[in-house]
DNA sequence: ATAATTATAGTAATCATTATCGTTATTATG
DNA sequence: CATAATAACGATAATGATTACTATAATTAT
Protein backbone atom coordinates (compact mmCIF):
# COMPACT_ATOMS: atom_id res chain seq x y z
CA UNK A 1 0.00 0.00 0.00
CA UNK A 2 2.53 2.58 0.78
CA UNK A 3 4.86 1.65 -2.60
CA UNK A 4 4.48 5.16 -2.97
CA UNK A 5 8.26 6.77 -4.38
CA UNK A 6 9.07 10.50 -3.60
CA UNK A 7 8.58 12.61 -7.04
CA UNK A 8 9.64 15.90 -7.59
CA UNK A 9 6.67 16.50 -10.36
CA UNK A 10 4.43 15.20 -7.88
CA UNK A 11 5.63 17.24 -5.10
CA UNK A 12 5.50 20.20 -7.61
CA UNK A 13 2.09 19.61 -8.72
CA UNK A 14 1.02 19.65 -5.26
CA UNK A 15 2.72 22.64 -4.66
CA UNK A 16 0.87 24.87 -6.91
CA UNK A 17 -2.45 23.49 -6.18
CA UNK A 18 -1.56 24.32 -2.59
CA UNK A 19 -0.04 27.73 -3.64
CA UNK A 20 -4.03 28.94 -5.50
CA UNK A 21 -7.50 29.34 -4.67
CA UNK A 22 -8.29 28.66 -8.70
CA UNK A 23 -9.35 25.48 -8.91
CA UNK A 24 -7.57 24.43 -12.23
CA UNK A 25 -7.98 21.72 -14.73
CA UNK A 26 -5.60 19.18 -15.05
CA UNK A 27 -4.60 20.93 -18.36
CA UNK A 28 -4.05 24.31 -16.56
CA UNK A 29 -1.89 22.41 -13.87
CA UNK A 30 0.18 21.09 -17.04
CA UNK A 31 0.33 24.31 -18.51
CA UNK A 32 1.57 25.58 -15.19
CA UNK A 33 4.17 23.30 -14.17
CA UNK A 34 5.48 22.82 -17.44
CA UNK A 35 7.41 26.13 -16.41
CA UNK A 36 9.77 24.42 -14.27
CA UNK A 37 9.93 20.59 -15.80
CA UNK A 38 9.33 21.30 -19.87
CA UNK A 39 9.21 17.63 -20.22
CA UNK A 40 6.53 16.86 -17.95
CA UNK A 41 3.79 14.74 -19.42
CA UNK A 42 0.06 15.20 -19.35
CA UNK A 43 -0.05 11.91 -18.64
CA UNK A 44 1.95 12.06 -15.12
CA UNK A 45 -0.33 15.62 -14.67
CA UNK A 46 -3.32 13.55 -14.60
CA UNK A 47 -1.90 10.39 -12.83
CA UNK A 48 -0.53 12.22 -9.98
CA UNK A 49 -3.44 14.66 -9.50
CA UNK A 50 -5.63 11.52 -9.05
CA UNK A 51 -2.89 9.97 -7.01
CA UNK A 52 -3.66 12.90 -4.80
CA UNK A 53 -7.15 12.82 -4.85
CA UNK A 54 -7.55 9.19 -3.79
CA UNK A 55 -5.13 10.09 -1.09
CA UNK A 56 -7.05 12.69 0.21
CA UNK A 57 -4.24 15.33 -0.75
CA UNK A 58 -6.51 17.29 -3.47
CA UNK A 59 -10.57 17.23 -4.39
CA UNK A 60 -11.83 16.25 -7.38
CA UNK A 61 -14.52 18.71 -8.45
CA UNK A 62 -16.99 17.67 -11.96
CA UNK A 63 -18.79 20.65 -13.30
CA UNK A 64 -21.23 20.06 -16.09
CA UNK A 65 -19.27 21.46 -18.55
CA UNK A 66 -15.57 21.10 -19.12
CA UNK A 67 -13.09 19.01 -17.65
CA UNK A 68 -12.68 18.46 -14.06
CA UNK A 69 -11.33 20.57 -11.68
CA UNK A 70 -8.79 20.09 -8.85
CA UNK A 71 -8.80 21.97 -5.98
CA UNK A 72 -5.77 21.55 -3.03
CA UNK A 73 -7.62 22.84 0.16
CA UNK A 74 -8.81 19.97 1.73
CA UNK A 75 -10.88 21.21 4.19
CA UNK A 76 -15.01 20.34 3.03
CA UNK A 77 -16.47 23.26 1.69
CA UNK A 78 -18.79 24.27 -1.14
CA UNK A 79 -18.14 25.67 -4.50
CA UNK A 80 -19.80 28.85 -6.53
CA UNK A 81 -19.81 27.85 -10.12
CA UNK A 82 -19.91 31.80 -12.44
CA UNK A 83 -22.74 31.33 -15.19
CA UNK A 84 -21.07 34.17 -17.00
CA UNK A 85 -17.20 33.14 -16.47
CA UNK A 86 -17.14 29.96 -15.87
CA UNK A 87 -14.63 30.28 -12.94
CA UNK A 88 -15.13 28.32 -9.41
CA UNK A 89 -15.16 29.84 -6.60
CA UNK A 90 -14.43 28.40 -2.94
CA UNK A 91 -17.72 29.03 -0.32
CA UNK A 92 -16.64 28.07 3.28
CA UNK A 93 -19.37 27.30 5.63
CA UNK A 94 -19.71 25.83 9.03
CA UNK A 95 -18.64 22.57 9.36
CA UNK A 96 -21.68 21.80 11.50
CA UNK A 97 -24.00 22.61 8.72
CA UNK A 98 -22.44 20.27 6.37
CA UNK A 99 -22.63 17.33 8.74
CA UNK A 100 -26.41 18.16 9.34
CA UNK A 101 -27.00 18.09 5.68
CA UNK A 102 -24.90 14.44 6.03
CA UNK A 103 -27.33 13.62 9.14
CA UNK A 104 -30.24 14.42 7.31
CA UNK A 105 -29.76 12.83 3.85
CA UNK A 106 -29.00 9.65 6.21
CA UNK A 107 -32.41 10.06 7.79
CA UNK A 108 -34.14 10.48 4.24
CA UNK A 109 -31.98 7.84 2.11
CA UNK A 110 -33.01 4.07 2.33
CA UNK A 111 -29.14 3.38 2.74
CA UNK A 112 -26.31 5.14 4.48
CA UNK A 113 -25.07 8.42 3.20
CA UNK A 114 -21.01 9.52 4.95
CA UNK A 115 -20.91 12.53 2.47
CA UNK A 116 -21.55 14.95 -0.28
CA UNK A 117 -20.37 17.82 -2.48
CA UNK A 118 -22.26 20.56 -3.78
CA UNK A 119 -22.23 22.97 -6.24
CA UNK A 120 -24.10 26.48 -6.07
CA UNK A 121 -24.87 28.18 -9.60
CA UNK A 122 -24.25 32.13 -9.62
CA UNK A 123 -22.76 35.11 -11.10
CA UNK A 124 -19.37 36.30 -9.39
CA UNK A 125 -19.04 40.26 -8.48
CA UNK A 126 -16.57 40.65 -11.21
CA UNK A 127 -19.48 39.71 -13.67
CA UNK A 128 -21.82 41.48 -11.95
CA UNK A 129 -23.86 39.63 -9.36
CA UNK A 130 -24.90 41.85 -6.50
CA UNK B 1 -36.97 30.81 -30.45
CA UNK B 2 -40.00 28.33 -30.79
CA UNK B 3 -38.37 27.08 -34.26
CA UNK B 4 -38.16 23.52 -32.75
CA UNK B 5 -40.46 20.48 -34.30
CA UNK B 6 -41.76 17.68 -33.51
CA UNK B 7 -39.83 14.11 -33.46
CA UNK B 8 -40.75 10.85 -32.76
CA UNK B 9 -37.50 10.14 -31.76
CA UNK B 10 -37.46 12.80 -28.90
CA UNK B 11 -40.89 12.43 -27.42
CA UNK B 12 -39.64 8.53 -27.13
CA UNK B 13 -36.89 9.77 -25.29
CA UNK B 14 -38.70 12.09 -23.32
CA UNK B 15 -41.18 9.21 -22.68
CA UNK B 16 -37.86 6.93 -21.59
CA UNK B 17 -36.78 9.52 -18.74
CA UNK B 18 -40.22 10.03 -17.52
CA UNK B 19 -40.79 6.18 -17.00
CA UNK B 20 -38.05 5.02 -15.11
CA UNK B 21 -36.21 6.11 -11.82
CA UNK B 22 -32.80 5.38 -13.09
CA UNK B 23 -30.70 7.85 -13.84
CA UNK B 24 -28.92 6.60 -17.47
CA UNK B 25 -26.32 8.01 -19.32
CA UNK B 26 -26.69 8.96 -22.92
CA UNK B 27 -25.69 5.33 -23.93
CA UNK B 28 -27.98 3.50 -21.98
CA UNK B 29 -31.24 6.26 -23.62
CA UNK B 30 -29.45 5.08 -26.93
CA UNK B 31 -29.71 1.26 -26.17
CA UNK B 32 -32.83 1.60 -24.80
CA UNK B 33 -35.19 3.55 -27.55
CA UNK B 34 -33.39 1.38 -29.73
CA UNK B 35 -35.61 -1.07 -29.32
CA UNK B 36 -38.56 1.29 -30.80
CA UNK B 37 -36.16 2.82 -33.22
CA UNK B 38 -33.43 0.31 -34.30
CA UNK B 39 -31.78 3.25 -36.67
CA UNK B 40 -31.69 6.14 -34.25
CA UNK B 41 -28.00 7.41 -34.05
CA UNK B 42 -26.12 7.95 -30.85
CA UNK B 43 -25.57 11.99 -31.70
CA UNK B 44 -29.50 12.35 -32.32
CA UNK B 45 -30.08 11.24 -28.48
CA UNK B 46 -27.67 13.34 -27.22
CA UNK B 47 -28.68 16.26 -29.23
CA UNK B 48 -32.36 15.44 -27.72
CA UNK B 49 -31.31 14.87 -24.48
CA UNK B 50 -28.93 18.33 -24.14
CA UNK B 51 -32.57 19.90 -26.03
CA UNK B 52 -34.42 18.34 -23.18
CA UNK B 53 -32.21 19.77 -20.53
CA UNK B 54 -32.42 23.41 -21.93
CA UNK B 55 -35.85 23.75 -22.19
CA UNK B 56 -36.05 22.48 -18.51
CA UNK B 57 -37.80 19.29 -19.08
CA UNK B 58 -34.94 17.32 -17.97
CA UNK B 59 -31.75 17.45 -15.86
CA UNK B 60 -28.19 16.46 -16.31
CA UNK B 61 -26.11 14.95 -13.95
CA UNK B 62 -21.97 15.01 -13.75
CA UNK B 63 -20.70 12.33 -11.19
CA UNK B 64 -17.09 12.52 -11.01
CA UNK B 65 -16.43 9.26 -12.97
CA UNK B 66 -18.18 8.17 -15.77
CA UNK B 67 -20.68 9.88 -18.30
CA UNK B 68 -23.01 12.36 -17.63
CA UNK B 69 -26.46 11.13 -16.63
CA UNK B 70 -30.06 12.42 -17.18
CA UNK B 71 -32.92 12.59 -15.08
CA UNK B 72 -36.50 13.31 -16.09
CA UNK B 73 -37.47 14.66 -13.02
CA UNK B 74 -37.61 18.59 -12.87
CA UNK B 75 -38.91 18.79 -9.22
CA UNK B 76 -36.19 20.51 -7.37
CA UNK B 77 -34.17 16.90 -5.50
CA UNK B 78 -30.86 15.86 -4.53
CA UNK B 79 -28.72 12.73 -5.35
CA UNK B 80 -26.95 10.03 -4.11
CA UNK B 81 -24.20 7.89 -5.68
CA UNK B 82 -23.53 4.43 -4.13
CA UNK B 83 -20.47 3.92 -3.86
CA UNK B 84 -20.48 0.31 -4.12
CA UNK B 85 -22.77 -0.23 -6.84
CA UNK B 86 -21.90 2.97 -8.98
CA UNK B 87 -26.37 3.72 -9.06
CA UNK B 88 -28.08 7.09 -8.82
CA UNK B 89 -30.62 7.38 -6.37
CA UNK B 90 -33.19 10.43 -5.71
CA UNK B 91 -33.35 12.36 -2.70
CA UNK B 92 -36.47 14.90 -2.11
CA UNK B 93 -36.05 17.26 0.48
CA UNK B 94 -38.43 19.83 1.67
CA UNK B 95 -37.92 22.46 -1.02
CA UNK B 96 -37.91 25.18 1.40
CA UNK B 97 -34.87 23.87 2.89
CA UNK B 98 -33.02 23.87 -0.69
CA UNK B 99 -33.99 27.34 -0.82
CA UNK B 100 -32.56 28.37 2.36
CA UNK B 101 -29.29 26.48 1.00
CA UNK B 102 -29.61 29.05 -1.71
CA UNK B 103 -30.11 32.33 0.52
CA UNK B 104 -27.15 31.08 2.76
CA UNK B 105 -24.77 30.48 -0.05
CA UNK B 106 -25.57 33.93 -1.36
CA UNK B 107 -24.98 35.38 1.94
CA UNK B 108 -21.93 34.10 2.20
CA UNK B 109 -20.70 34.57 -1.73
CA UNK B 110 -18.96 37.48 -2.76
CA UNK B 111 -22.05 37.85 -6.04
CA UNK B 112 -24.76 36.22 -6.31
CA UNK B 113 -26.46 32.60 -6.16
CA UNK B 114 -29.23 30.98 -7.67
CA UNK B 115 -29.46 27.69 -7.32
CA UNK B 116 -27.49 24.69 -6.40
CA UNK B 117 -26.91 20.91 -6.47
CA UNK B 118 -25.64 18.41 -4.41
CA UNK B 119 -24.64 14.72 -4.66
CA UNK B 120 -24.05 12.69 -1.62
CA UNK B 121 -22.25 9.89 -1.10
CA UNK B 122 -23.39 6.27 0.68
CA UNK B 123 -24.30 2.83 -0.13
CA UNK B 124 -27.40 1.83 -1.05
CA UNK B 125 -29.52 -0.88 0.73
CA UNK B 126 -29.04 -3.60 -1.60
CA UNK B 127 -25.07 -3.15 -1.25
CA UNK B 128 -25.23 -3.10 2.62
CA UNK B 129 -26.11 0.46 3.84
CA UNK B 130 -27.67 0.34 6.81
C1' DA C 1 27.49 0.12 -5.79
C1' DT C 2 24.01 -2.23 -7.47
C1' DA C 3 19.62 -4.41 -7.49
C1' DA C 4 14.70 -3.68 -7.16
C1' DT C 5 10.92 -0.96 -8.04
C1' DT C 6 8.20 3.00 -8.90
C1' DA C 7 7.69 7.18 -11.83
C1' DT C 8 8.48 9.46 -15.98
C1' DA C 9 8.02 11.09 -20.95
C1' DG C 10 6.22 10.15 -25.13
C1' DT C 11 2.77 8.33 -27.52
C1' DA C 12 -1.15 5.51 -28.76
C1' DA C 13 -5.67 4.24 -27.44
C1' DT C 14 -10.13 4.86 -25.37
C1' DC C 15 -14.26 7.08 -24.01
C1' DA C 16 -17.71 10.67 -24.04
C1' DT C 17 -19.44 14.13 -26.67
C1' DT C 18 -20.05 17.31 -30.51
C1' DA C 19 -19.87 18.71 -35.45
C1' DT C 20 -20.74 17.89 -40.33
C1' DC C 21 -23.60 16.79 -44.11
C1' DG C 22 -26.58 14.69 -47.37
C1' DT C 23 -31.25 12.78 -46.73
C1' DT C 24 -35.83 12.49 -44.43
C1' DA C 25 -39.68 14.07 -41.56
C1' DT C 26 -42.49 17.80 -40.06
C1' DT C 27 -44.74 22.10 -40.63
C1' DA C 28 -46.13 26.16 -43.25
C1' DT C 29 -47.99 28.16 -47.40
C1' DG C 30 -49.99 28.82 -52.06
C1' DC D 1 -53.65 18.89 -51.67
C1' DA D 2 -49.01 19.97 -53.44
C1' DT D 3 -44.98 21.80 -52.61
C1' DA D 4 -41.72 24.84 -50.48
C1' DA D 5 -39.25 25.79 -46.23
C1' DT D 6 -37.00 24.19 -42.41
C1' DA D 7 -35.80 21.43 -38.60
C1' DA D 8 -34.39 16.62 -37.38
C1' DC D 9 -32.39 12.48 -38.65
C1' DG D 10 -28.68 8.80 -39.41
C1' DA D 11 -24.09 7.98 -40.47
C1' DT D 12 -19.82 9.13 -39.65
C1' DA D 13 -15.86 12.11 -38.81
C1' DA D 14 -13.79 15.07 -35.50
C1' DT D 15 -12.80 16.78 -31.02
C1' DG D 16 -11.59 16.94 -26.19
C1' DA D 17 -10.65 14.74 -21.92
C1' DT D 18 -8.63 10.98 -19.89
C1' DT D 19 -6.31 6.56 -19.53
C1' DA D 20 -3.12 2.80 -21.07
C1' DC D 21 1.30 1.26 -22.75
C1' DT D 22 6.29 0.95 -22.83
C1' DA D 23 11.04 1.78 -22.79
C1' DT D 24 13.95 4.79 -19.95
C1' DA D 25 15.04 7.48 -15.80
C1' DA D 26 14.68 8.46 -10.88
C1' DT D 27 14.16 6.85 -6.28
C1' DT D 28 14.74 3.64 -2.63
C1' DA D 29 16.40 -0.69 -0.62
C1' DT D 30 20.15 -4.03 -0.04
Amino acid sequence: MANLKYSRQRAAIKEYLSSTLDHPTADTVYLHIREEFPNISLGTVYRNLNLLADMGEAVKISTPDGGDRFDGCTVPHYHVVCQSCGRVFDLKVDERYMQEMNELADQYFEGSVAAHTALFYGICKDCGGS
